[in-house]
DNA sequence: CGGTGAGCTAACAATATTGTTAAACACGAG
DNA sequence: CTCGTGTTTAACAATATTGTTAGCTCACCG
């Protein structure tokens, strides 16, 4: 071998990479070990040999889009000084790209925590005190923003949970959504385009005074 | 054997009844044939027996959850005598109800459609045609109600993206959004009175001219 | 009654999938 | 060079899962 190091590190990382796809494209259930190996032109043996077991592979795919997921919350963090209206735009924004951006991501990771209830807890464990002040501080923003009659007084929860709902379901149920589109095949990025000025205005309209 | 009509119709009834909560629990890779006829309390070879083979049986659930799918869609012709708006309201509620009456149900039908897009073709066949004319009717009707002031000129379409969003992404996500509310853990019911109030009024607040 | 057939069972067969092992290999350190 | 260590391979073992079969039971029908 020309280089070894190179090489080293190709296998372990190939196996990780062909395992991501797999899970990610099937599922834990649908997944198999020995298409992940063959997709990563490694023997089947080698996947044991680097992993060991089939769930520990998928621990270590899972765990990076669990922090995926935890890291996309803090575009709620952006701009803290563009006037209230603006920073909720940017910062709706942002969570749509973070989503266009991984669009397989949600429908995995909601998938498997569903499946695996431990999973949840623990993931629960690790940002429920982040989230907690999270929707804590924006509260308080929106109840200000509310008082200068910017806003409505809102329910930041409720909000949030259309902020989700808005981004993250088009691209889960996309292949259905096509239906509806039905005559016109659409282009995907006409689109992605579409829904991410329709999640911006839907809140806009819901937060007007 | 007491009633013999009667358990006839029941071993195979109870097979499907038992398959129906272990694909939609586990998904067509997690179901386990074993499982199923062991909860069904019937021998492991009458599923076979009825069935011939899991993916049979899977399909002979599946097509009912399609139809009920195909069938939740039919919420959209309701009250067409009500003015608009009040149209409107009822029908995003009786979606709502619908699948909240029905939970697992769109993340099952999710993804099975996409892991199956074989599946996803003839779905498509099956319903295209209705959910074209349907769009093309309600968009009619907006247009419409757009010209008297009654509402902003909307492309349907998108409504209709934004009232799925929002109908459904809270029932699948639900597990997660628990960690959002965090501290106070919420009473199911109060959830989706929520969830339905606020689904109709950001499409309404969306609908203003 | 005897036999016929649908429903049923237990044991088995076949396959798919995951996991293991012994031996070969590559390559740097001593 | 050769020894040791980490990597790789091919073949195998173990298990899980699906599917099949031969034969039993029993209500029913002539």
């Amino acid at each position: 071998m020309v280089n070894k190091i190179t090489d080293d590190k190709n296998t372990e990382e190939l196996i990780l990479l062909a395992a991501e796809h797999e899970f990610m494209t099937y599922g834990y259930n649908g997944a198999k070990t020995v298409r992940i190996a063959s997709s990563a032109g490694v023997t089947h043996a080698m996947l044991h040999y680097y992993f060991r077991t089939k769930e520990n592979l998928f621990n270590k795919v899972f765990e990076e889009k669990q922090k995926l997921v935890a890291k996309s919350m803090e575009v709620f963090f952006l701009n803290p000084d563009l006037p209230f209206l603006e920073r909720i735009k940017a910062v709706i924004e942002a969570h749509f790209d973070f989503v266009a951006n991984n669009q397989a991501l949600p429908r995995f990771v909601i998938n498997e925590l569903i499946s695996n209830p431990e999973k949840l807890s623990l993931f629960k464990d690790q940002i429920s005190e982040f989230v907690g002040t999270l929707v804590a501080l924006i509260q308080k923003e929106a109840d200000e923003a509310a008082k200068q009659g910017i806003i409505r007084r809102v329910n930041v929860t409720d909000i949030l949970i259309d902020v989700a709902s808005l981004n993250i379901f088009p691209f889960v149920a996309f292949p259905l959504l096509q239906i509806i589109k039905g005559d016109c095949l659409i282009d995907r990025e006409e689109f992605i385009a579409t829904r991410r000025k329709e999640s911006v205005e839907v809140i806009m309209q819901r937060l007007k005074p």
